[in-house]
DNA sequence: TATAACCATGACGTGATTTGTCACTATTAT
DNA sequence: ATAATAGTGACAAATCACGTCATGGTTATA
């Protein structure tokens, strides 16, 4: 690397780090401790205010706010930022709320007039559009935190079936077609579940020792929610709108393939008890779907079609309000 | 002077300046111009956008570098930020593509070395999921730009029924679901339509005159796609979970109506050739929503049910591969 | 069509700069 | 005392920067 770029990455490594030795920088740029002396001596003359103590746990240090350096980004660089914050917004909760929209006024006001101007006339031709749900989640904060310390929350949860406080290890949050989910380790449960946030109703630390988590995160998602013993192998097809549906509404469990010709099939394990939601599911995707197995629940669709059945059969049933 | 006190105020002169040439530079810095080309040339690696004209009046010019005045943005912004540039990255298509990931670059390398520790650990404890389609959207940044200057283009579009080559005059693009889609007017329709982009096999600015549609915008897209003449009343009831499935899976044209106890009403005016779309949805909806009028479509829902359960009326019938 | 004003790139030798090493000194926490 | 840290000076080897020359390309303009 030429000095040059050196000392660039210099003044930015050395206002990353606050406080650092020169042995460490030298390890760091693959260059003799010499030469970083040389190097910071040569920052210091540039106006960069360094100082240095002498000794064990001496070092050098920047005195400065604690600040990000003038970023300097481009104008589309700028817009895209603009946009994706801008995109959040959308949520009707988000872990960071407020950050969000003094981030994106510091952006806006600092923008120069003509640069202000273009993303003025972006705005109205860029939109993210994520479902509105109604549902508030105010404790993504609390889970958030409690996820990234590894503690133990003491929630108020009402779950579909019923409602009552439990002890959770959170793991992570995500968000999913307008709602918030958090994985969590559930001590009432003893197992790895995915809580709905806006069923959660309230949310303290509790003082109960965490369990050690630190290397289960999000991306293990797939793996901690584990099936239930009682599972049923099941086969789908899917035509070429099917897959398209599957794809924008993506049920949890079974695994997608799309062949070539852009058809496609649904495979995989799933619990007995989801039974009904699958029936639901397929109803749903219509003459785009076929489900070949397991027999249960091409009954529990026939099923679900007769009840509909039921209900649409009568016109003279029909009230009006 | 040294090279690396040249290099950082030839960084100054270059942003004073607008336009310059190699001369001026050499004769300003006093090197020879063969030293200023090579400077050049390494301030371009280094991530400046210089770019340069041959010919007389021709020369160098920076490419909208503008810095940014030092913004202090708190540690909670950053993160915001960088979480909001990291939710866009889901996106398979984006029409900043590369600007997202330099600005996501740029704010994590100049951020303070524990700021960027607490960032990582929340890398793994919160997610964006969007659906992630196959489908690419490559023109996004035509069509945005399209919109912006407000330039009819010839693109190369497959709709469900046809494809072929039609003019367009972009209103501005919208993702939703996982997919994009441009709001345009299109002059073979004489009437504003949505076009899937990913469908929109090739997008080139046409010589044909622009319409005057400076006010129309993404804000007023529901009134631009009007219905067709043949249009039909629909009123249906909803379960509690109907809503919640109808927030989860927007509808487009109906009104979704939320009563106190979370129970409520789609109803709106939908277009005839509509019916076997609405059809499938509610069926898809399952016993969580009732359809009331109009007949017409409730006749289609019988249709479909009768259709489906001859799919799943006889095991024998069913075929294993 | 010619010309001038630009940028672009390669080769090469000289001379300047940078770098690592070594041998010191100085300071301070433990 | 010892170890960890910064700081300095000297010197040779390695590397790099620079100017010069040569060549060639593009484009506006006359």
């Amino acid at each position: 690397m030429s000095k040059a770029k050196r000392l660039m990455e210099l003044i930015v490594a050395v206002n990353r780090k606050r406080r650092f030795t020169v042995k460490e920088l030298a390890d760091e740029f693959g260059v003799s401790m010499r030469t970083i002396l040389r190097d910071l001596q040569e920052l210091s003359e540039l106006g960069i205010p360094l100082y240095s103590e002498v000794g064990p746990h001496g070092g050098y240090r920047i005195l400065q706010e604690r600040l990000l350096p003038p970023i300097a980004f481009t104008e589309r660089e700028a817009a895209a930022v603009f946009f994706a914050v801008q995109a959040l917004r959308r949520y009707s909760s988000l872990p960071f709320e407020t950050e969000t929209s003094t981030a994106l006024n510091k952006f806006y006001t600092y923008m120069q007039e003509d640069v202000r101007a273009r993303i003025d006339k972006m705005r109205d031709r860029v939109d993210f559009i994520t479902p509105v749900r109604r549902a508030q989640s105010p404790h993504l904060p609390v889970l958030l935190d409690a996820a990234i310390r590894q503690v133990v929350l003491l929630v108020d949860y009402a779950s579909k079936q019923q409602r009552g406080k439990r002890e959770i290890q959170p793991i992570g949050i995500y968000t999913q077609g307008g709602l918030w989910y958090c994985l969590a380790y559930c001590f009432l449960r003893k197992s790895f579940r995915v809580f709905r946030c806006d069923r959660i109703d309230s949310a303290v630390p509790s003082d109960s020792p965490p369990l050690d988590l630190q290397q289960i995160h999000l991306g293990s998602k797939e793996e901690l929610i584990r099936l239930e013993e009682d599972s049923v192998y099941l086969y789908a097809d899917l035509s070429k709108e099917g897959v398209e549906a599957c794809e924008a509404n993506p049920c949890p469990v079974p695994l997608l393939h799309v062949f070539n010709d852009g058809t496609g099939r649904l495979e995989g394990n799933v619990e007995r008890s989801d039974i009904p939601y699958f029936a639901s599911y397929f109803v749903g995707l219509g003459k785009e779907a076929t489900v070949r197995q397991p027999k249960e629940l091409r009954a529990a669709i026939r099923q679900l079609l007769s009840d509909l059945m039921v209900r649409y059969a009568d016109e003279g049933i029909v009230t009006q309000e």
